[in-house]
DNA sequence: TTGTATGCGTTATCAG
DNA sequence: CTGATAACGCATACAA
C-alpha cells in the first residue's frame, strides 16, 4: 500500500507536504497540491491508521464489549452504537464475552494494546468491586451500556423503576401471583418485589433463575401447579425468555393471557408477531447508544473531568396480547 | 501506559532486552528476565498494538463486513467469527452496511486503513462487477462469507441446492402452489424455482419482493385469494419474513400448516419456540465461520496463492409444526 | 510556501 | 547474552 513518502518522492515534494495537502491544510501551492492528490487518488492512498495512532492522536476505535452478539437486544444496541461512532469518525472493534468474566478481563486488555480512544461496555458484573477496581485503573475511558457501574459514566435504562412498572401492570390486569425468570439480584425484579411487597403481594412473588428450556419448562410446571392459587403472570428477564415460557405454556395447555399472563423485556422486534403478541418492556436503545458514545467523546476531550456521569433513561411498556 | 523503553530504564537493561523477555525469547539471563517481568507486571504493562503492527508484523486485527448486525443469523455468525478469530490471537473490528454499497464501499477502506490482516465480508451485490473489481484490488485477503462470490474465496451454504431442498419437501407434503419472499435473483429461490420447473409447477410459483409488514400483508392476501385454487405454502427468505407471514396468516384465520404452509431460512433460534413451531433451513454457521477464519489464516500465509476457494456448504432442513 | 529533523513504540539486524 | 541502531508511516516543530 503506497505510504505519503512514496507519493512524496513520485510528485518530488517532501512527505510533510504531501500531509498537509492529504490533511487540507490551505498552505500548499496549488499546483502541487492538484499534483498530489492526483498521485495519491491514482494510487488509491489510504492513511496507515496505526502510524498515526502512535504518532499520538486518536486511533478513532472504539472498543465495544458486549455480553453476548447473539443476543438480539445487544445485536441491536451494537448496530446502534456503530451508526452513532461512525458519525463521530470511529470505528468499533467487538468483543462479546459470553457472561464469561475471564474473558471480560482479557478483552479489556486486549481492547488497551490497541489503544482505541474508549469503550463501551456492557459488564456482567458491574456490582463487583474487583471488576469497579480494574476498570478504574485503567487509562482508557469507559463507559457503562446498560448497566448501572458505580463511579463510572454510565448510560442505562432503569431496571428497577421497569421492573415496577411490570409490577403495578400486571397487577392491575388482575393477576394474583407472580413468577420472574432470571436472577434474583436483577435490577428489574429487584423493583418488581419492592412494588409487590408494598401491594402485600410478597408472599405471592418468586424467581426462577433460568438453565435452560427443559429445566424451565420443568420448574415452571412445578410453580403453576404449586399452592396458592390465583391468576399467575410470568414476567421473563428478557424476550428470549418469554419466548420459551409461551413454547411452554402451549405444551402445557394453557392459553395467554387468560390463564397465564407473559411479559418479556428488550422489546425484541419479533414480539409484535409473535402468537399471542408479546408484552414487554421496551429500552431507548438508539438514545442509549448516542447518549453513551457522546459521553465518551466527552471523555476523551476532557479526560480528567472528575464528575462521573449516571444516566438512567426510562423504559417504557408495550402492552399486546400476552397480558 | 508503560512502555518498553520506561522498563528498561526502571531496570537498567536496554529496550530491546525487554522485548526479548516479553516475547519469551530465551537467551536472557534469568535474573534480568525477572526484574523485567516483575517491573512489567506491576506496571500493568500492555504492548502497543499499533507499534507492532507498524513495524510490520500482523495486526491481528481482522475486518468483518456483514449487512445487517442486527438480523440474528449475521449476528450469530459475527458472534462464531469472533470466537474462530480469537483462537487464532485475532479480534475483529466489525461493521454493518445496512445494506448501503456505498456504505460497504467505505468500511472496505476503512479496514484497510488499520492493516488489518485480512476480511471477512458479507457482500451486498457479490454478483456486481464493480464489486469483484475493486476487491479484487485490494492488497488484503478477503474472503466471502454466506455467499459465493467469483474469484474470491467464498465459504457460504449451497442456497441453490438449499432451496431444491425446500421445494422438494414441499411438493411431497402435498402443497400445490408456491410463494416465495425475497428477491427473484436470490440463490435459494433460482434453486427452488428450478426444481419447481422440473415438476411441472412452474405456473404456480412465484416470488414477491418484501417491502415492509403492511406490503407483505396486503400482497399476501391478494395472492392467496388470487386464483389457481389449491393448498398453498409460503418459502420466506429468512426466519424474520417467516415469522411475518405466521403473523399475517393469523390475522388471516388462516391455520398453519392446515390452510398454508410456512418455512423459514436460516433457523435462528427462536425458531423452535414458536408458534406453531417453525420449518426453516439451517445453515452450518459454526462450520463457515470456522472455515472462513481457517481461510483467511491461510491466504495470510500465502499471499501470492493463486487458487481460489470455492467452497459450498449443505445446508439442512429442520422440519417443524408450520409445515 | 516548503523542507528538515524528530519522535511515537515496536521488532529486527548486527555488533560486541 | 546484551546493547546500539535502524526502520515502519505519520504529524509536528522549526528552519529556510
Amino acid at each position: 500500500m503506497i505510504t505519503m513518502t512514496e507519493i512524496a518522492r513520485l510528485t518530488n515534494v517532501s512527505q510533510p507536504t504531501v500531509s498537509r495537502v492529504l490533511n487540507g491544510n490551505q498552505n500548499v501551492a496549488p499546483e502541487i497540491r492538484e499534483r498530489v492528490l492526483a498521485c495519491a487518488r491514482e494510487h488509491d492512498y489510504q492513511l496507515n491508521a496505526l502510524a498515526k495512532g502512535l504518532q499520538g492522536s486518536r486511533t478513532q476505535l472504539l472498543g465495544v464489549l458486549v455480553t453476548d452478539i447473539s443476543n438480539g437486544f445487544f445485536a441491536d444496541l451494537t448496530k446502534q452504537i456503530e451508526i452513532e461512532a461512525r458519525k463521530n469518525g470511529c470505528s468499533i472493534i467487538l468483543f462479546s464475552s459470553g457472561y464469561d468474566p475471564a474473558r471480560e478481563r482479557e478483552y479489556l486488555d486486549v481492547v488497551r494494546r490497541y489503544r482505541v480512544d474508549g469503550v463501551l461496555a456492557v459488564p456482567i458484573r458491574e456490582t463487583s468491586t474487583e471488576w469497579q477496581a480494574y476498570v478504574g485503573k485503567l487509562d482508557v475511558p469507559v463507559v457503562a451500556v446498560t448497566r448501572r457501574a458505580e463511579n463510572l459514566d454510565s448510560v442505562y435504562a432503569d431496571h428497577p423503576r421497569a421492573g415496577a412498572m411490570v409490577a403495578e401492570h400486571l397487577i392491575q390486569r388482575g393477576f394474583e401471583r407472580f413468577l420472574f425468570i432470571g436472577k434474583e439480584d436483577d435490577g428489574k425484579y429487584v423493583g418488581f418485589h419492592q412494588t409487590m411487597v408494598a401491594g402485600g403481594l410478597a408472599g405471592r412473588t418468586g424467581n426462577l433463575v433460568y438453565q435452560g428450556y427443559m429445566q424451565l419448562k420443568a420448574a415452571l410446571r412445578d410453580w403453576l401447579r404449586g399452592s396458592g392459587g390465583g391468576r399467575a403472570a410470568v414476567f421473563a428477564g428478557n424476550d428470549i425468555y418469554a419466548l420459551q415460557v409461551l413454547a411452554a405454556l402451549r405444551e402445557f395447555g394453557f392459553s395467554v393471557p387468560e390463564d397465564v399472563g407473559v411479559i418479556g423485556f428488550d422489546d425484541t422486534s419479533m414480539g409484535r408477531y409473535l402468537n399471542p403478541r408479546l408484552s414487554s418492556v421496551s429500552q431507548p436503545i438508539e438514545r442509549m447508544a448516542r447518549e453513551a458514545v457522546s459521553r465518551l467523546m466527552h471523555r476523551m476531550e476532557a479526560p480528567d473531568e472528575q464528575a462521573v456521569w449516571d444516566m438512567p433513561l426510562e423504559a417504557s411498556l408495550v402492552i399486546r396480547e400476552s397480558t
